[in-house]
DNA sequence: CTATAATTTAACCGTATGGTTAAACCAAAT
DNA sequence: ATTTGGTTTAACCATACGGTTAAATTATAG
């Protein structure tokens, strides 16, 4: 057929939606078999087994996920410019992508041995080089020339990232606890934003009196 | 018997590992009584259901962890060594306890309603009252007195937990990206700490020439 | 000692699950 | 018309699983 409803990747969406949902050991063949609107035989023609459906599923979930994510870091010219489109990006794809965050928390649980390599794989070897030498010359140039404080750029970015990731992480907890916030709101995502943005640049940027060399 | 090792509590004990490391779905009742040194049908004779076994089991790791996480927060005199507090203390608990936040991300994955209940039970009303009313007047009082910015507190709540959490929630996929870091070292975890202080705090504290009131 | 509760043994039950098989059906390409 | 490969149907299989039962055994307390 290979029309615009593939039966493979009908499949793989259909696996996508019962993984995030259950998790692998909670999914069942039958259900997903029956969103993707197809029969088990069938099922097991396309997948050999739930093993390799959940890989291949995980497997395009992140590599899309985080294929767009890394594309779209770039050197800007200054700090400032750079930490917030490095914010502004993260936060929008976390909030347009909320499967992927669930489905990857599942991976997490069990120690996430697919995810550990399709991760590493996408962060060390995209087409544009490895990323994270891109992200930490850019901040210790900013160092160098005096525009930020002397922070240790890898930890910087786990706590970006952990910044970020956690409201729509944690979102079943913390609604609960605060009944009032939606993680999913605009106006929330906004807010987070803008909070992140103002803590980490007031956090990092030099005193006054400092270098504010440019190169 | 009401000994050290109480069946109840060996039993829980037991599930607790076992759900950790499977999850609810993956986790079986044969191999959590094997772990308690038992059999099945006194592991049942405990436990009605797997269900019920694994709200229980949840339920004491969490209580423990959170209410003695709650009850450390207290408010100091000044912002600084509130904030230094909260971190050390927070960063401290989840490095002594992986297996609540491995437990924890299981959790979040199905939805969270057992952890959804515990959690806002114990934040909501511990023995010292609701903590969230004081972790939020403490940096309202700091703001009104000028000693730090007019940062949004429930976002820096969520900004805090997730720079402390987010290195223990992610070690899975961290070590694969980042293969010279452990998570579980000691001298990672200080830095971590020293990191999202200095981070934070130069994030919120007042510019010079604020106004420094003392109340 | 005796009654009560904890614990074991071992079999058992119903059902769900992942996966397989074989035959038939159907649409498109040759 | 025939072949090919996607697709269905429906039955099947072995196993694993959660949970139960009943009887026997051991320990505990009164």
């Amino acid at each position: 057929m290979n029309g615009p409803g593939a039966t493979g990747e009908r499949i793989l969406d259909a696996a996508c939606e019962v993984f995030l949902e259950k998790g692998k050991a909670g999914a069942r063949m039958q259900e997903i078999a029956a969103r993707a609107g197809i029969n088990k035989a069938l099922l097991h023609y396309y997948f050999r087994s739930k093993e390799e459906l959940y890989r291949q599923a995980l497997t395009r979930e992140l590599t899309t996920f985080f294929r767009e994510l890394v594309e779209s870091v770039r050197p800007a010219g200054d700090m400032e410019t750079f930490l917030r489109s490095f914010i502004d990006n993260y936060i929008d794809r976390l909030s347009r992508n909320p499967q992927v965050v669930r489905f990857l928390t599942w991976e997490i649980g069990s120690g996430g041995p697919v995810a550990r390599n399709v991760i590493a794989g996408i962060v060390q070897g995209n087409e544009g080089g490895p990323i994270y030498p891109v992200y930490r010359e850019t901040f210790s140039r900013g160092i160098a020339a005096g525009a930020i404080r002397p922070v240790d750029p890898q930890h910087l970015l786990f706590s970006l990232v952990g910044m970020c990731i956690f409201v729509f992480l944690a979102a079943p907890i913390l609604t609960a606890v605060f009944p009032e916030i939606d993680p999913s709101e605009k106006e929330f995502i906004e807010k987070r934003k803008k909070e992140i943005f103002d803590l980490v640049w007031n956090g990092i940027k030099a005193e006054k009196g400092g270098n504010d060399v440019r190169d």
